[in-house]
DNA sequence: GCCGTTTTCGGCCCGACTGTTTTCAGTCG
């Protein structure tokens, strides 16, 4: 079920989006647009809230208050209605095709009907976009390819897939001698969930033959677009990539621009604006002289407009701006802090790694202590016997002498059933250092069984860790209906730590839980869920969606030293 | 439609690229 700011962000967005088409005016959209945004980041439900409440939201006034209010009365509202009355649905539909905005998609409604991509497929077809005043044959050509594009990709990838792409790109093109820095930026420096495009930012003074290079890359299908600063293709994969070659003087400029996200880029460039300056991808000037301030990296330009660097992962405009301002940006968790993985499995169970060479591997990170925690026997395929549990047990002591300075934690990751009870009793579960538990089948009960479920198993006070709590598969697999207000709650009043599980399918919690849970007070414990020894480095992806929840070392139970740690693992006992 | 270190009107981020035009609108990020 969504959230009422995720159904009102939903209206507000698509009202932004018939009036782009329907009127001239633009820049009431983009009030719809912005005040969409900041409700669906906004951590308070709307569904409580009076009118005086939801006007402090920032970038709603009256106007568009009070239709809040009747959306979270009724799903809707009257103006949104009467622009649904006027053109079909699909219109809307058209707008996603790139390179179609709403000013073509108007005219192909108005002048040839066309009501939806279908519509519009078929009529490229038959050749009848061949008179529309403003449609040449390019115009043609870019719809057509639009419009497959819009179907087969539609699907971002994992963030895995494109570090991987961005990674094999930027080792061909950073050993050439005129690439004097090269780096990834856009949505994959900022570490979301999933990515659309990749963004490469280049410095270099010979920016024409870099992008030939660029553009004759054996991973490129089909050339985009192609000018002096800016080349975008399309890869074999079907990922659009963009490089954008700058000086290297105006590096610092170019990263903040090509990293956004775009709502935080444009919330900086109005602060530079107030203060009668201008920023851009090339630096940061004086507005009417048009004299250079500074460019060359991102912490002077953040300086000079009188914030600290913010990272990457937390540019999204959902309140970092105002928080640097006043001082209260949060001191992001670093991969640094983390002093342990607190959820990884071995062969004994579906792991691909012996014991031996998790831990060795692990060891390799400089990690404090070091949890296994392979499944239990209620998980049937996996054959898991008390015997075998207790053999490992023995087998983690007898190998901790090799690792003087890692504690090895012997663990296990339980599975809740479908009341939330566990798999062994008390007694059995004392003997482990920590207990995972998670929810591995029955994942359409209804909320009410499911919320009740979880936060059973939370009360157990040998359960330390709620392992992957929405138990969604990003591109897969839906998040479990859950009460996540009631499931935060519970977290914070039992003393037990939901996971930001950092495997790149799975991500959970995501970001904007966090945010929520961490309003309550829930601590968190951000591990792997690594099934083989290459998994331990996904660690990556669960420190850059903490940061992305605006967390600490202190919200992050495997970031503290282990005997506070250990406190923790007792559950107020 | 929102907002205020140019405060209750008059702005609203900024630049690259494309395509169809003869100087610019549309789209994108």
């Amino acid at each position: 079920m969504p959230r009422t700011n995720d159904t009102v962000e939903a209206a507000l967005t698509e009202y932004a989006d018939l009036l782009s088409i329907l009127t001239e005016d633009p820049y009431k959209p983009r009030s719809y647009e912005k005040a969409g945004r900041s409700v669906g980041g906004y951590p308070d439900d709307l569904a409580g809230m009076d009118r005086k409440q939801i006007l402090k939201i920032p970038n709603v006034g009256a106007s568009i208050g009070e239709k809040i209010e009747e959306v979270v009365r009724t799903g809707t509202f009257e103006a949104l209605e009467e622009l649904r009355a006027q053109i079909p649905p699909g219109v809307r539909g058209m707008i996603a095709i790139p390179g179609l905005g709403p000013k073509k998609a108007i005219v192909l409604y108005r002048d040839l009907g066309i009501a939806d991509v279908e519509d519009l497929r078929r009529a490229v077809d038959e050749g009848r976009l061949a008179d529309l005043k403003g449609f040449g044959a390019k115009t043609e050509e870019n719809i057509r390819r639009g419009i497959e594009r819009l179907s087969q990709s539609g699907q971002r990838v994992l963030a895995s897939v494109a570090m991987d792409l961005a990674s094999e790109l930027i080792e061909r093109l950073g050993s050439r001698r005129d690439v004097r820095k090269i780096a990834y930026a856009g949505s994959l420096r900022r570490m979301a969930e999933t990515i659309g495009d990749l963004d490469l930012l280049v410095a270099s003074d010979r920016a024409a033959a870099v992008m030939d290079a660029f553009a004759s890359d054996r991973v490129v299908e089909r050339i985009v677009a192609k000018g002096e600063a800016k080349t975008s293709v399309l890869t074999r994969q079907g990922m659009q990539v963009d490089l954008r070659v700058v000086p290297r003087d105006a590096w610092g400029a170019a990263m903040i621009y090509f990293t956004g996200s775009k709502p935080h880029n444009i919330r900086i460039r109005e602060m530079a604006v107030r203060k009668g300056l201008k920023l851009n991808e090339y630096g940061l000037f004086k507005a009417k002289s048009g004299d250079l301030i500074v460019a060359e990296n991102e912490e002077e330009v953040y300086a000079q407009l009188g914030l600290p660097w913010i990272p990457p992962t937390m540019r999204e405009d959902r309140g970092e701006v105002e928080a640097a301002l006043e001082g209260s940006l949060p001191d992001a968790l670093t991969r640094k802090q983390i002093r342990g993985d607190l959820h990884t499995h071995t062969n004994l169970t579906d792991g691909l790694a012996t014991l031996e060479q998790m831990l060795e591997a692990a060891s390799a990170f400089g990690y404090a202590y070091y949890a296994v925690t392979d499944h239990a026997p209620n998980l049937f395929m996996q054959r898991m016997t008390d015997e075998k549990m207790l053999a490992q047990r023995e087998q983690v002591r007898k190998l901790q002498d090799g690792y003087p300075k890692m504690t090895l934690l012997h663990g296990t990751e339980l599975n809740i059933d479908g009341e939330g009870n566990v798999d062994w009793d008390a007694e059995f579960l004392d003997g482990f250092d920590v207990c995972v538990a998670s929810v591995h089948s029955l994942f359409n009960q209804s909320k009410d069984e499911m919320t009740r479920r979880i936060v059973h198993a939370m009360e157990n006070p040998n359960v330390h860790v709620i392992g992957h709590p929405t138990g969604r598969i990003i591109n897969k697999r839906e998040p479990v209906d859950l009460d996540l207000d009631e499931v935060f709650k519970a977290a914070a009043r039992t003393g037990t730590a939901l996971e930001v599980n950092g495997y790149p399918d799975r991500l959970d919690l995501k970001d904007e839980h966090i945010l929520w849970a961490r309003r309550h007070g829930v601590k968190f414990s951000v591990d792997t869920d690594s099934h083989a020894t290459t998994h331990l480095d996904h660690m990556r992806f669960g420190v850059a969606t903490a940061q992305r929840g605006w967390l600490t070392k202190d919200d992050v139970i495997n970031a503290w030293p282990l005997s506070k740690l250990k406190t923790f693992l007792r559950k107020g006992r």
